[in-house]
DNA sequence: TTTGGAATTGCAACCGATTGCATAATATTT
DNA sequence: AAATATTATGCAATCGGTTGCAATTCCAAA
């Protein structure tokens, strides 16, 4: 199979015997070229199979009509929604989108900065890896004038836009939720309180708990890592716990649902001596038995937010450091996992 | 924020007072170069924050070490790890990946393909969609003698390196374990017989019948698409079988998960009134309940296999015309969910 | 017929990195 | 010291599309 040779905007030139300039602007719908001449570029493109080099064309325009997107995992339902959600945006406006993902760990999430960078994309989405403690990877977007929008896991004290749902109502309803089944003792199984989420939900939880004259101790808080290894661990320290809590609010669906299932192998009866609400919404929590009580996280929603945003910024028709800070509603999905009452 | 003029080779050029060509070469460690000129090149380079341009580059290079990556759908823990198992062998090799995904749909699919084509990735990786028909959507890569390897959804009649697991091999034990559990009545449910894996699975399905002594019927094969809805529904037609089937083969973990739910809250036990067995061994086959038998699918390497062979045959290490078709192992993993027999 | 202005088209200089070939500088051999 | 081989660097063309400005063509009004 030998190669066709690759057609430019010369060899229609040529054969029209016109001028590159006019073959370019023609393709490109430039109101001061003939429809006529139009036409018959455009005509010619198509039976000679033109198609257009971007790089030659980036090069030279200084602009990649690409944005970059960092998630810290594609795994999760949560985070393939969202990603459906910037790709119907930022393909309604033509741009293009490089997904990259850290796998939750801070060194990758800079090595993949750095490589968007290098890629000179127009604009970057993120949401931050686990362990990420500063932004100084971020920097040299920073420099040049490109802008960042962070969502889900942003840093709460830096400039520009951020899309967020309201964690720490979230963390709080979840709780509220737990007391009005008439749970006494509620532990809270979380991660990395570094992150914002995990510490704005805690927050929430603490709230609802002091305000309801429950008190907060620490030692009801379960802090590790959401992998299969650590719910199991997680459900072992709740098992531990003297008294043993009657209710707990999971931060994760995945999480809650392993809990679950090390909590009910233990001969522990989920909602009866234990009810637990998780977070997210995930397919899974529909799956696990009893079925889980937990927060939707409207994915699609925020992506589309987010990206929506980011293109308006670069389009000129907003300034991404005015608006500072979007708030997405989300909101209790109640199920089996936490009915102790029958209604 | 003032943006920050780009550094270019010619600046540093300049500065050294050296040629961009000695820059250039020094800058890739170019053998010819003095050892010392590439140190202060490459020192001076990173003091002025100099990116290469890949637009220049790729533009003079004609090519962009871009592989393009087609999935049907970013949901699944198979595609996730086949994506894992890529970008590990892509990013080695120093190849950047754009993944495309067609939400099953050959509309989308195209449109991708498209997309690929212009933005001029040097191979393709795809699975094809649910209802694509034929592959003349691939032609312009043909045309050009651009590589495009199949993995999972493929078309056996095409020519080429295909990547599958002996979906045929699997599909037979699965129904054998069945039959040794003591069921005599095997359902199985699977999706749009066009796509080979589904085909193939049935094939052995129905082998493994015959080969028993047990007749195979049309009626106990339930096509359908492999959503929520599509699964209930699967479900509702076994229980209107009469008599209803002792044992079902379900061709994906999340619909038989589905199917558990389904036929659990109708009264009926599993394993004990019918014995289930899965495919793909998704997170979801450990948190249903009874926990899924299943057949693991390698994501991860073939996700490696696929990369490495497209990324040989790029560097001209080998020929993907004279491979023909790569299978991996995948083997029975069994659960609880179709051990009728105790051990 | 002349002329002003609008409508089209072309010229030529970019954008920045790459690379075959020539040349210069240095080292080695005779 | 001359000749040859080796090492290091530079020249200049090239990849293909874009765009400010100039040039040409065309049409209608004077």
């Amino acid at each position: 199979m030998s190669r066709e040779k690759e057609i430019t905007i010369y060899d229609i030139a040529r054969e029209l015997d016109l001028s590159a300039a006019t073959v370019s602007r023609g393709l490109k719908d430039h109101p001061a070229i003939n429809k006529h001449t139009k036409k018959k570029i455009s005509d010619l493109a198509s039976k000679l199979g033109y198609r257009s080099n971007n790089f030659a064309s980036n090069l030279r325009k200084q602009r990649t009509n690409t944005i970059g997107v960092i998630v810290h995992e594609l795994h999760s339902q949560f985070i393939t929604s969202v990603l459906a959600g910037i790709e119907k945006i930022t393909a309604e406006a033509n741009y293009d989108i490089i997904i990259t993902h850290s796998s939750e760990t801070f060194t990758k999430e800079a090595a993949n900065t750095l490589n968007l960078f290098h890629k000179r994309v127009d604009g970057v989405i993120a949401s931050l890896a686990f362990d990420t403690e500063n932004l100084a990877h971020f920097e040299p977007f920073e420099r040049k004038g490109i802008p960042v929008i962070f969502f889900d896991r942003v840093f709460e004290e830096r400039e520009g836009t951020k899309v967020v749902i309201n964690n720490m109502k979230a963390g709080y309803d979840a709780t509220k939720h737990l007391i009005e089944q008439g749970c006494k003792r509620i532990a809270h199984i979380t991660a990395n309180l570094k992150r914002n989420v995990y510490a704005e939900r805690l927050k929430g939880y603490q709230l609802a708990l002091t305000e309801n004259g429950l008190k907060f101790s620490d030692k009801q808080v379960v802090v590790d890592d959401l992998s299969e290894e650590a719910s199991i661990r997680s459900a072992q320290k709740i098992m531990a716990m003297k008294p043993m809590p009657d209710g707990i609010f999971i931060t994760n669906d995945f999480c809650a649902a392993i809990c679950i299932q090390t909590l009910k192998e233990a001969g522990i009866r989920i909602p009866e001596d234990i009810a637990i609400v998780g977070f997210n919404n995930d397919v899974i929590s529909k799956i696990i038995e009893p079925k889980l009580t937990t927060i939707n996280y409207p994915g699609i929603e925020i992506g589309e937010i987010v990206a929506r945003n980011l293109i308006n910024h670069l389009q000129g028709n907003s300034n991404i450091k005015l608006t500072n800070t979007i708030i997405i509603k989300s909101e209790l999905i109640v199920r089996e996992s936490s009915l102790k009452k029958k209604k």
